[in-house]
DNA sequence: CACAAAAGG
């Protein structure tokens, strides 16, 4: 334990040098209505000013932009998106899209004083560093002209009149902004990656443009889905324009590959034998996968005499200053072993060489069973050609696919839209609190299947968030405010009522980040008995409240969380939530109450209270070990990671996992009683779910 | 007695 001590200090100092440069957190306000929507005293060149003096570094950045492919179509996007209310525009890595667009759209004029042009991305960092590269390319401080909005924070002023946030902050926005008033012009950016707020917007926006002709919107996207966006957008003008990379050649295996971890070593110690110099992309599954084929590669360098190479693991669950060291410099050869977080989320300079064997987990949602599973499955065409470009984005490269031109040429062309692939109770309770009540007729670019519709209303309506007639209730408007599952705000909600709102909220949050729980192979029996401090006679539930209570008793301190095998970002990422979670609370007057810990009902009240919200999740012993889930009668087993040592009658758990066998995973003890109290409606006389063919009648009704 | 890919609110 003491190297393990000795070992952090240096990591820590890495730590908080990475952090304090990165973190400029401002709380984000739930009214951010401090901004004039509609200032009618401007003219569009006051809002928008051109500046008397440019700084110089301004017209050194503007050279430089003008080099990009997307300037050489700047006369005819601007023509062109004058003439249209939606244009869809397709451009390949390094055109300069993202960037130059949205400044294109202020050039023309298109944005209204006191409105915005809105531009969404899928992810974070991508939303708060392309505005800070906008922000330096315009010679504007961030935060002023030019600012972002992601969850947890925005940078912006009265001033802003470029904004750039993430796809879920739009949505979240369109909730108390249904017209989406502030924007005058929307663009929606790497539409192609089909995230589900992106999908949600498509339809939303496409109503939107309906009733505001004033609003222009933008699409775009990588090449592939053009003419499908083109369609779903009424036939809308399409402007392509070139990307800029280098040639990126593609060899095949002869014969399908038995054993693709294999083979991926063999094509890097064949790489690294034969070819020039050049860094190294591999692409798997997953973390595990990762580490050992990391592990396989130094061996077999050691074993074959070769010039050392620095293999680096990354994933997104890595520490980010181990995830950080992809980007040093080395004297030897880099080969990165990575998921599919290289694929879009990190670009990597440098690279030549891709290796990718064509698989990565996929989640797939069986509405039946109602279980989301992560699945490996192979990658789509488009997946597989936006691997091979990651060798060409500083020089010429290669990609070797483990896999035959025919197998590639089998593959699905897109990867399924993560919508078709959900649980949409979330997601619908939004739509519902939009007042889409016609779900069946909202217009979705790919519809997921009734039944995914229909097990959300289910839920929706049990919790009652829905009522018989399937329209949303006073509860339902409060859960929809909250970014969560609708279980989890719904045990918030009830929470006041058992006196023990602040539990609830740490649990919730604790719930809806990474596990806090590490587990390193090489000390997998220290990390559990790190973990046994922490258990709750009771349950997981409990145990995760533990851990936060220690945590910041401990001050929050990360050489404490290392000692204790607790993921810091994981704990002060739920404390983040924790805090979002209370604001809305308070907002809606649910009072933050907690019980006296000394005494009985405790422990009871907490539990009680997430019985509230996971009734549905239930399962009872049948012997031993054996437990079945109420519902869908499942047979499954406790997961090895539960801290709950008995073998209680009755448990509520968090998930269902599939893996070599059935589990069900963080779990605590409940009492029969409490289940038919929380939801009479659920459990008939017998204690058992009421058939769920009834379900599905009453799910029915609900969609017409 | 074993596992979580990535991302979002």
């Amino acid at each position: 334990m003491s190297k393990r001590k000795s070992e952090m200090a240096d990591k820590d100092q890495k730590k908080k040098l990475k952090e304090t440069t990165t973190t400029t957190t401002t709380t984000n306000t739930d009214d951010e209505s401090t901004k004039t929507t509609t200032n009618t005293t401007l003219t569009a060149e006051e809002w928008i000013p051109k500046k008397e003096k440019y700084s110089e570094r301004y017209y050194q950045i503007l050279e430089k932009r003008k080099d990009l492919p997307v300037w050489k179509q700047k006369e005819e996007f601007i023509e062109k998106i004058k003439s249209t209310q939606v244009l869809i525009l397709v451009g390949e890595t390094g055109s300069g899209k993202t960037t130059q667009i949205p400044q294109f759209v202020c050039d023309a004029g298109l944005v209204k004083p006191g409105t915005m042009v809105g531009v969404t991305q899928p992810r974070r960092v991508a939303a708060t560093s392309v505005a800070k590269r906008v922000s330096e390319e315009m010679d504007y401080e961030l935060g002023q002209e030019v600012g972002y909005s992601i969850r947890f924070e925005e940078l912006s002023s009265p001033k802003t009149f470029m904004k750039y946030l993430t796809d879920g902050m739009l949505l979240r926005e369109s909730m108390n902004d249904p017209l989406l008033s502030k924007y005058s012009v929307i663009i929606l950016d790497e539409a192609h990656e089909r995230t589900l707020s992106t999908d949600i917007l498509f339809g939303l926006i496409k109503d939107v443009i309906k009733k505001r002709k004033d609003l222009k919107l933008i699409v775009m996207s990588a090449t592939l889905e053009s003419g499908k966006f083109q369609k779903y957008f009424d036939n809308a003008p399409l402007i392509k324009v070139p990307g800029r990379l280098h040639k990126v050649e593609i060899f095949y295996t002869p014969e399908p590959e038995r054993d693709y971890l294999d083979a991926a070593i063999r094509t890097v110690i064949n790489i690294h034998e034969d070819e020039d110099d050049g860094d190294i992309l591999v692409f798997l599954t997953g973390e595990e996968e990762i580490e050992d084929t990391c592990a396989k590669i130094q061996r077999e360098c050691r074993n074959r005499n070769l010039k050392p190479m620095k293999t680096l693991p990354l994933y997104s669950s890595l520490p980010i200053f181990q995830q950080s060291k992809i980007f040093d410099t080395y004297k030897e050869r880099k080969c990165i072993v990575s998921t599919n977080i290289a694929e879009t989320s990190l670009t990597i300079d440098g690279i030549v060489y891709v290796v990718d064997p064509g698989f990565s987990k996929q989640k797939t949602y069986n509405p039946r069973s109602r279980v989301e599973s992560l699945l490996v499955a192979p990658i789509s065409k488009a997946s597989s050609n936006q691997r091979a470009g990651r060798a060409g984005r500083t020089r010429p490269g290669k990609c070797f696919r483990l896999y035959t031109e025919a197998a590639f040429k089998k593959l699905e062309p897109q990867t399924h839209p993560e919508i078709l692939r959900s649980n949409l109770s979330a997601i619908i309770l939004q739509l519902l609190r939009l007042g889409v009540v016609d779900l069946v007729h909202f217009d979705f670019m790919d519809p997921p299947v009734p039944e995914t519709l229909m097990r959300a209303l289910e839920v929706l309506h049990y919790l009652g968030a829905l009522d018989d007639e399937g329209n949303i209730t006073k509860v339902g408007e409060i859960m929809s405010e909250f970014p969560l599952d609708p279980q989890l705000s719904k045990m918030l909600i009830a929470s006041p009522e058992h006196n023990c709102s602040n539990e609830m909220l740490t649990i919730a949050a604790m719930l809806s980040v990474p596990n806090v729980f590490v587990r390193p192979k090489d000390s997998r029996e220290d990390a559990d008995a790190a973990k046994k401090a922490f258990d709750h006679f009771d349950g997981d539930h409990l145990t995760l409240l533990n851990v936060y209570h220690a945590f910041k008793q401990e001050k929050e301190d990360q050489t404490w969380c290392y000692d204790n095998f607790l993921n810091h970002r994981s704990i002060k990422q739920a404390d983040s939530v924790r805090s979002q979670l209370a604001r809305i609370m308070t907002k809606f007057k649910l009072p933050l109450l907690s019980g006296d810990i000394n005494s009985r009902a405790y422990y009871n009240s907490i539990k009680k209270c997430l019985v509230a919200g996971f009734f549905m999740q239930v399962a009872k012993c049948e012997k031993k070990n054996q437990y079945f889930t109420l519902g869908d009668e499942q047979s499954v087993i406790f997961h090895p990671s539960t801290g709950l040592s008995r073998k209680p009658e009755w448990v509520i758990y968090n998930e269902f996992v599939l893996t070599n066998q059935q589990y069900i995973r963080t779990l605590t003890e409940v009492k029969f009683e409490w289940l038919v109290e929380a939801c009479p409606d659920y459990f008939n006389q017998g204690g058992f779910p009421k058939k769920s063919k009834d379900a599905i009648d009453r799910s029915k009704r609900l969609m017409r």
